[in-house]
DNA sequence: GGCATTTAGTTGATGCTTCAACTTACTCCC
DNA sequence: GGGAGTAAGTTGAAGCATCAACTAAATGCC
């Protein structure tokens, strides 16, 4: 075991607000949806990638891979969801061993009904009041990491 | 209720970013912590906080402001923190409604033996391969947040 | 001094996440 | 073509977080 290599003062001081970050804003986030929509913010996640899919299906793999999530707490949250009524789950017509969750038009109107108090909340959240300069600091700071992190398996938008 | 001010393709880019960030992140942490320390991202950084205290002691309400917590998860976690034998209750000398989280010598002895493995994993996670310029983004984007979030309770290190 | 309010903390119920164990289907290959 | 191995998903138990309801101490104030 060699020697371990502490973190200096500047990225001392840098990690203790990133962790405050990491702290704070998913209970911000969480909390405005769990108020207004009765929804978690893992749940509004899994809508808005359904609804951006085609036919808004996907297969439960593929979807935990986006969502940045176990295929186990994903399989767990669509049983939620399913039991609210927001998506269904059927066969994958190419492979017998996968399986599609589907948005409903329940859940999309769901999603819909929901979207403009969350964009309004990580507006005021993160964006607001966030020049040029310290969105693109952010951005950087975000391939960053996830250059470190295993990058996003998000696709680049369309 | 007004038009919903949506975000523009450079925020949503960024906002999805950093949404990934905030799902991997405290996954990767977590992961580390609790495999080779049996013990959560979150009691590690109560340990963390009590060790730099004045006589490694601080109050419920102080400590959980720092922590980021509510009080009700912080008492929670000290409950399990006591049973663990790494922290001890006290009544507060000053003020009788005040309860003291003391770190003992135990919880000392488990928060310096599980630090190394735990920067090592802040190092490879985040601060490994950042430039200087990198960092300073990333620390600049932290500071905008929290600017809009509700600053760090962090009180300026020193 | 006595009542209302606020501050500090605790507790129990509920719900979500994780982990490990399990099933079922597909693939490889000999 | 029949196993060995892997890929996709499900499920139940255990642990942690959140919320609301609660106790108790301090403060204000009339």
């Amino acid at each position: 075991m060699a020697e371990t290599q502490w973190l200096s003062e500047a990225e001392q001081r840098t990690w203790r607000k990133l962790v405050a970050v990491l702290m704070k804003l998913p209970a911000g986030l969480e909390g405005q949806l769990q108020r207004d929509a009765d929804i978690s913010h893992f749940e509004y996640w899994v809508l808005a990638l359904l609804s951006e899919a085609p036919d808004r299906a996907m297969r439960l793999s593929a979807l935990a891979a986006q969502a940045n999530s176990s295929l186990s707490r994903l399989s767990h949250v669509v049983t939620r969801l399913e039991k609210k009524g927001f998506v269904t789950r059927e066969p994958c017509p190419d492979s017998s061993r996968s399986m599609l969750a589907v948005l409903s038009d329940n859940g999309y109107r769901k999603l819909v009904a929901a979207a403009p108090g969350h964009v309004e909340a990580v507006r005021s959240l993160v964006f607001e009041g966030l020049g040029v300069e310290e969105l693109s600091d952010l951005d950087r700071a975000c391939d960053a990491i996830l250059g470190r992190i295993g990058g996003p398996p998000v696709p680049p938008p369309r």
